[in-house]
DNA sequence: GGTAATCATAGATAATAATCTATGATTACT
DNA sequence: AGTAATCATAGATTATTATCTATGATTACC
């Protein structure tokens, strides 16, 4: 069948289902010869014969009845796929992989829930882990999209900002500074501070904070995660710079206070993007418009609260974490 | 997909399973622009991208994955197609479709049996009627082969004597004719006949006969099957002008004879074939040949014993089945 | 920065597939 | 026998596909 076409097959389809020559070429809009010649050519290929004439009527011989269901499968195949296509590009079908940072999964859900809404036909597969992790998976091209806080230097990518991602000082409730406004630098830096591992974008972007002041950190402790450096804090081990969307889901959690200090929130955002040479798929590319138009809401509801964001009131209510 | 091609495909596939066009051309014996020019084009025809270039890897994007699930379905049905129309050409595979009068039933599954064991793969389809039902489904094109006592006359047909089929006059073994050599056909005439219904290939056999010496039969019954006629025949109701085929697997009966009849038995055939026009498949070809060498054993082997044939001794020994 | 490797594009050619008109051959029907 | 219907064949043309050479663009590596 190495020189058998799909026009040959479908012409084969026509005069076995109309048994008739003449019918088919109608079908077709051809001219019986044309399909005289493409059934010679076929069943030569084949080398046996497909169709048998017993005086005026046309029969399928054994091998054109498996030729047939052969046929059938490959229309049918190619069908399905026609219409698979029509869906992707339709946002109807198709795959969202996502590769998010640890803290990222703080609010990711919360975007994910209203569009997996909006194209209930997207399969979406989301993978949380350290930046370092994240970095690779970007670099063999594993996901289609990546969310970062903090863009990588020495790669080749194609990132945008889509959420504000500020940086807050955090301490115990009961801290000394807990209630003091516009807490100066000064102070700060002789309190003992816990950190995340070398490496994340956390720590990076504190160092770089306090090292562009001329700042030293008293680093007491490292630790693994968000969840762990919260835990110290609460336990009044020292304070910490996290991202306020780590704090946001337990608002109503009265153990941790945001300290009102000079320079803080740090102003930094959550990217979302790619390797710059990868091109983004019909998913993706409304995944980044579905980010654009929803993160705005997002940002606006969860950063509430938060000192110079939106909905901060700073002048008869404090601090709404330490109010309750 | 209209427009796509089997070579297309082809090509996409050795790429997808490089992930290269260079090794892919080199796989496939072309030039890599060939191969780029190729997938370009499929990708123009599906409307999205097959494969993504990251720097110097290619990566299949989902769709790409898609397609080649249908390329790759599409491969593997041809495929087994080509490995069926080899065995069809081998007669490794294959229907043969035979349709019979109802006499033939005697004989046909003994060439069956050993067609079977050669071309063990063949499918068999056996269909016994009686001669006018055969004939219709003759015109009908419903099987590839069928099996006659007496050609039709207004009909194109091509048909081969394969075997012969003598007809012989039996009566009861107590019949006063019973030992009787060489009886004349007048004697004959004082009987009464038992027959088959109007239409039958031995009534008309035997009609003729009859006719062309200008007698005339005393018909006391017609009777629908050779069955009834054996019985009627075995209750002194009468004798019958018989297939001696109806008698071969009775043999060792007793309660049958032939008579010894001037002009008998009738040497007729028994022919094979189909429609003038029907191109008879590969299958039906081995049929029609090992019909021609079997049958000759077949003949020897059932028509011993009958005179006239191969193995009757005339002189000690008068009648094999009367001798029991 | 230079080189090698790899894919993309431009332009051209060759090969193949698809199709048509005209006519022949055969069957079915009156 | 004549006519209509239907498939096959011959010959020619058109359209499309497949492929190549040459070159450009980009990435990866040293």
């Amino acid at each position: 069948m190495k020189h058998a076409t799909l026009r040959q097959l479908k012409v084969f389809e026509s005069v076995a289902r109309n048994l008739s020559f003449t019918r088919a070429a109608e079908e077709l809009h051809l001219t019986q010869p044309t399909v005289s010649i493409q059934l010679r050519q076929l069943s030569d290929i084949v080398g046996l014969p497909l169709l048998e004439q017993v005086g005026k009527r046309v029969f399928l011989t054994d091998t054109g009845r498996e030729l047939l269901k052969v046929s059938h499968d490959i229309s049918e195949g190619l069908a399905r796929f026609e219409m698979l296509v029509s869906d992707m590009k339709g946002v109807k079908a198709g795959k969202l992989r996502l590769a998010v940072i640890t803290t990222a999964k703080y609010f990711i859900p919360r975007l994910l829930g209203p569009f997996c809404q909006r194209y209930p036909g997207i399969d979406v597969s989301l993978k949380v882990t350290n930046r370092e992790r994240v970095l690779q998976r970007m670099i063999d091209n594993e996901d289609d999209l990546y969310v970062l806080g903090q863009p990588p230097e020495h790669m080749d990518v194609e990132l945008e900002p889509f959420l504000e991602n500020p940086l807050v000082v955090v301490a115990a409730h009961d801290h000394p500074l807990a209630n003091r406004k516009n807490i100066p630098l000064s102070r700060l830096m002789e309190e003992p501070f816990l950190m995340r591992e070398a490496g994340s974008g956390t720590r990076l972007a504190t160092e770089r904070f306090f090292g562009e002041r001329g700042e030293k950190l008293k680093v007491r402790m490292e630790l693994g995660s968000n969840e762990a450096i919260k835990q110290a804090v609460a336990g009044g081990l020292g304070i910490a710079v996290l991202s306020a969307h780590t704090l946001a889901l337990e608002r109503h959690g009265d153990e941790l206070v945001y300290l009102d200090v000079e320079g803080f929130p740090i102003r930094r955002h959550w990217y979302v993007g790619h390797l710059k040479d990868k091109q983004p798929s019909v998913v993706a590319l409304a995944f980044l418009d579905f980010l654009r138009e929803e993160s705005k809401l997002l940002g606006e509801h969860y950063l509430r609260g938060i000192p110079g964001f939106p909905g901060f009131i700073q002048d008869d209510q404090s601090f709404p974490a330490a109010s309750r």
